[in-house]
DNA sequence: CCTCATGGTCAACGATCTTCGGCATGCGTC
DNA sequence: GACGCATGCCGAAGATCGTTGACCATGAGG
């Protein structure tokens, strides 16, 4: 019947504006005029889009996490499915973001981590996968251990819940500029030393 | 000449106000106004101990995170210093939250991890202490292996960021309610006993 | 008693988010 | 081709917020 624009484009328009402020002004600095400046159309199609400021918020922030985790499994399907070891290595260096869009993406990611402790839903967004990426990762724990011709030792599962608590805190250094990315990659792999020899 | 007041009684009560309505609204829920009102004092005052909103935020979060550090400190001074082992298991529990208050001012620590990464001040503030404590850590770490009488192995100081890392991402998964503290002690105990074992 | 620095209050202003009523456009239908 | 109306979009009013600046109250010193 009437006229037809692409809801997706125009939402995610919207997240993008939201990201830049987010990133320069902080998420309590993003203003519903601010971001339709920077998304160059009126505040009144922003509210056309998004009933309430919390809503915009909300989604530009569960579009770049869902945008980080499809970054994440990307890299991990590019990687040769050979290696235990070089995959279980790759899982885990994808959380160091070590090119610029990975590290907006990651830093907007941070940017929840205080929203989360007293907004539950917020808190759900960043749950990490769930109990099937430990399980798939203590699988690539045992898998490089039998490459490298070692016997399994301990609790899997909770050595591949170090291996991602491990990794996700020095997302979290990088993200905020308190670590170089190099630096945080040296830190990851002696650990993978550690557990894989 | 004047009244007399003391100051510093009056920003700590203004500093609670804030706590607590930030764990129950979030930080962008905190108004002058509820201040005010869940301090028991008028607005005036409110802007007559902080300047603007923003300083009373900050100063809030900073008390918190001074309160946090005090607590760990304090659980450190009253920890056995004849074992390293010992001493080094109450350090890095001590990031778990195992006492409501702790986790409060946790909860709070967490929530302005958020704000840091578009405020450099507030990133300063999270700071892990610098270098000191991982050389210290380190020092804990290498005395621990000699109690047990097992040789040193590895880069000390890079086990020392290890554990670290480790326990404030635990501690955030037990702010954060995704993670009960005996899972999380359960977990850093795991990773301590492959490191000095 | 007067002075005035300190502690505290209040009203007005601009910016903001939200609500709601209205305008425009163009597909479907006759 | 003309009409109907759902969709897309806009703008002004209302409510709330932070900030500003002038104002009042108190009580130790002269």
């Amino acid at each position: 019947m009437p006229k037809i624009v692409d809801h997706e484009e125009r939402r995610h328009r919207l997240a993008e504006a939201v990201w830049t402020l987010t990133l320069r002004d902080g998420l309590e600095g993003v203003t519903l005029r601010k971001v339709a400046v920077e998304a160059g159309v009126s505040m009144g199609q922003v509210q056309h889009y998004y009933a309430t400021r919390e809503d915009l918020v909300r989604d530009a922030i569960d579009r770049a996490v869902r945008a980080l985790n499809a970054r994440i499994e990307a890299s991990i399907r590019a990687t040769d499915p050979a290696s235990a070891e070089t995959m279980l290595r790759e899982c885990l260096r994808a959380m160091l973001a070590r090119d610029p869009e990975s590290l907006r993406l990651l830093q907007l990611s941070v940017a929840v981590v205080g929203r989360a402790i007293s907004d539950p839903a917020m808190a759900g967004v960043l749950a990490p996968g769930g109990g099937e990426l430990l399980d798939f990762t203590a699988g690539l724990i045992a898998a490089a251990w039998q490459e490298r011709g070692a016997p399994a030792r301990g609790n899997g599962l909770i050595d591949a819940d170090i291996c991602w608590n491990l990794a996700t805190s020095l997302g979290v250094d990088v993200a905020l500029g308190q670590r170089s990315p190099d630096e945080a990659l040296r830190v990851l792999d002696y650990h993978l030393d550690n557990l894989l020899g």
